[in-house]
RNA sequence: GGCGGUAUAGCUCAGUUGGCUAGAGCAUUCGGUUCAUACCCGAAGUGUCACCGGUUCGAAUCCAGUUACCGCUACCA
């Protein structure tokens, strides 16, 4: 079990900073740290790893709303997000961004390594271009085959990119699959990844861009930016000096020991990610883990709904080692999990405050109001000892176990079976009643020395999970650096017989729930509030920037022709999700059939007999087969939420709308 | 539509290869205790283990079907 000289090399995914980091993706990185800290303990020579994926088209979309060069925008968020990991604690040893410069060297060699070996080539994106209209469409655009423009022949498209030859790959990674079964957890990943990708026949794979700037440039073709996927994953091995000299560990640490990733990116470091090192020959990492997802009442996290929950506030309300404990004690790693205000409180007032706070309290009151803080060598065991001594022995190597298999929230649950016994142990031997004897004074001592070396064992193997809190609770009870030690959780009456105990402050206040939930919830609309002051002012300021680049005439809006229609019928397509298939009076005689993709927020029985917006001169297009001549206009009101523009009914059908 | 997952006490979830009289924590009620952060300890419950069939001496567990929710994926002019 003892790691010494080897190394562990652990990766959290690099993040998107669009936007402000929630509680999900402290989730992930917690995780990662506790797993970090656990291997150091070990003796492992650790390279913690996490980082920012920074290029792309929405974040130069956003720093343009903003008013901000790309680079201004990242750099403040990433700020951002370092102070979000210096608040949880998090002991990463080296955080990448890929806009480090020799990131950008590395990414570039990667990818004209890849060209040179044949697996890039100059590709097409798939589809149809109609030479005479100038116009690119993809396949399901096609009207019977042809232009939907004017109904002649197309040919094959020409819109330029390099593609990765990751077809090339199916067998290789079916056979990885197979030879490591472990190579991906939780197991039913496997399913859908063979199932969705390998199965139906994986496709090659778009790595470069024309149509944004803000990118890694591609050294050979300056006109295509690298996308996402050579840029983003291979920041693993390039933190570690993979085609770069700002560091040299690639020998070390490579292949990486697991990649702790969130469940919706499985894919790319399950399929693409390997499919990448095997053509650069390299070694493939050990295993990735696909966590949960926070879901909260209501669904998944998301802005618009307004339920983004941020950690900063609750670590400021209920310290770091309240919230990571939380977070891994509630949740099953592989699986999604419940968030919740009240079970957070609940869950650190049952086990923190009363549980482990009170029995450091409660034990170190008793050392220093029976016998002045120092204990006294005089022992007399017991048989009511036994048991939990037993289980206290037998800690460290269940907990192993746990950890070993990345099952955080057995590990603490193996932890608090002892924490409990300890506070029924108490109760077994009644030290107060003891105490009123001086002849029992070696007894009361032996009970006493027990609860202390509990709880020294607990902390512990907690340590890794709260990393302030253990050395305070080591403070206490008078364990110096030599019986804290790892392996000194596995041998049991390590602290010297004579031991002196230092009373501080509780470790964890006990939370009064319902003035707490009323606080939060009350922060909570503060920040609504704000948000809501805030977006009236920003709003024209994104209208100014975006104007700029794409005004246009009286004329071009006058092409556009817009019409009151009303829904006579209204029905899903067969065979997909988010289609509908509306019959609309549009005031002719013929009516018209439109389909529109709101099947997600519009049952068909909503929206028949309502009015609606269409746009009535746009090309017809066949989606899913079904034909539809125009489009309805509606608002995205949000990340993920759309709402119909409906009319008042006083308006008749086919008025022009202008 | 295809593929995958989940469905167990009021709540959050455990239940390895079929043997359970179905469990834990929280919440509830009652009792005990006073060292301690109004804490701790004990006791008491409540469940047609989603539904319907089947295999079996025996099914929460295996198989077929149904329903609901979730995820991946396709369609979203």
């Amino acid at each position: 079990m003892n790691g010494n000289g080897k190394t562990f090399y652990i990766t959290t995914p690099i993040y998107y900073p669009s936007d402000k980091l929630h509680i999900g993706h402290s989730y992930c990185t917690v995780a990662t740290d506790v797993m970090a800290r656990y291997k150091r303990m070990q003796g492992y020579d650790v390279l913690f790893l996490t980082g920012t994926d920074e290029h792309g088209q929405k974040i130069e979309q956003k720093a343009q709303d903003a008013g901000v060069t790309p680079q201004q925008y990242v750099d403040q968020v990433v700020a951002g997000i370092k102070d979000l990991w210096k608040l949880l604690n998090i002991s990463n040893d080296r955080f990448i961004r890929t806009t480090d410069d020799y990131h950008v060297e590395s990414v570039q060699k990667i990818f004209k390594q890849l060209y040179d070996k044949g697996y890039i080539y100059k590709g097409a994106y798939k589809g149809k271009y109609c030479t005479p209209c100038e116009s690119f469409w993809t396949e399901s655009q096609l009207v019977d085959g042809k232009c939907p423009d004017c109904g002649r022949e197309v040919t094959d498209a020409e819109e330029e990119a390099y593609f990765f030859k990751l077809s090339a790959f199916s067998d290789r990674l079916v056979k990885l699959y197979e030879d490591n079964p472990h190579f991906m957890e939780p197991q039913s990943r496997l399913n859908e990844m063979v199932n969705n990708f390998i199965k139906p026949g994986l496709e090659d794979l778009c790595v470069s861009r024309t149509s944004f700037k803000w990118g890694i440039p591609v050294t050979f073709d300056p006109k295509h930016v690298v996308y996402v996927w050579v840029d983003a994953l291979s920041n693993y091995i390039t933190a570690l000096g993979y085609g770069n000299s700002k560091y040299h560990d690639f020998e070390k640490y490579w292949p990486a020991d697991v990649h702790f990733v969130g469940k919706e990116i499985m894919r790319f470091h399950t399929i693409i990610w390997p499919a990448m090192l095997m053509a650069l020959d390299l070694p493939l990492p050990k295993k990735v883990y696909g966590h949960g997802w926070l879901l909260l009442e209501g669904g998944k996290m998301s802005k618009s709904k307004g339920n983004v929950v941020d950690p900063v506030v609750l670590v400021n309300r209920y310290g770091v080692d309240a919230i990571r404990y939380f977070l891994l004690r509630e949740f099953p790693f592989g699986s999604d999990g419940l968030f919740s205000n009240e079970g957070l409180i609940t869950r650190i007032n049952a086990d923190l405050a009363n549980d482990l706070g009170n029995l450091v309290s409660r034990s170190v009151s008793m050392v220093e109001n029976y016998f002045g803080g120092t204990l006294p060598t005089e022992r007399k065991s017991e048989p009511v000892d036994e048991e939990v001594i037993s289980i206290a022995k037998a800690l460290k190597e269940k907990y192993d176990a746990q950890m070993e298999s990345y099952a955080f929230q057995n590990a603490l649950i193996e932890i608090f079976k002892l924490i409990s016994r300890t506070n029924k142990y108490i109760d077994e031997t009644a030290p107060w009643v003891l105490a009123k004897d001086k002849a029992n004074n070696p007894r009361l001592a032996t009970v006493l020395y027990n609860l202390l070396e509990c709880v020294r064992i607990a902390g512990i193997l907690l340590t890794p999970f709260m990393p302030a809190t253990a050395p305070k609770i080591f403070e206490q009870i008078g364990a110096g650096s030599d019986v804290t030690s790892y392996e000194s959780a596995g041998t049991y009456g390590l602290l010297p017989a004579d031991v002196t105990v230092h009373k501080q402050a509780g470790l964890f206040p006990r939370i009064d729930v319902a003035k707490e939930l009323a606080a939060l919830e009350a922060e909570k609309e503060k920040k609504a509030a704000e948000q809501k002051k805030a977006q009236p002012a920003k709003q024209p300021e994104k209208k100014a920037a975006q104007g700029v680049a794409s005004l246009i005439t009286i004329d071009d809006f006058a092409k556009v022709q817009l019409r009151v229609a009303k829904v006579i019928a209204c029905e899903p397509v067969p065979k997909a999700d988010k289609l509908l298939r509306l019959q609309l009076d549009d005031g002719t005689e013929t009516g018209r059939q439109v389909v529109s993709g709101i099947h997600p927020w519009y049952e068909p029985d909503a929206l028949v007999g309502k009015k609606v917006v269409i746009v009535a001169n746009l090309k017809p297009a066949k989606l899913r087969g079904v034909e539809s001549n125009g489009m309805i206009l509606a608002a995205d009101a949000g990340e993920n939420d759309v709402k119909v523009l409906f009319v008042d009914d006083s308006v008749p059908c086919g008025s022009t709308v202008r």
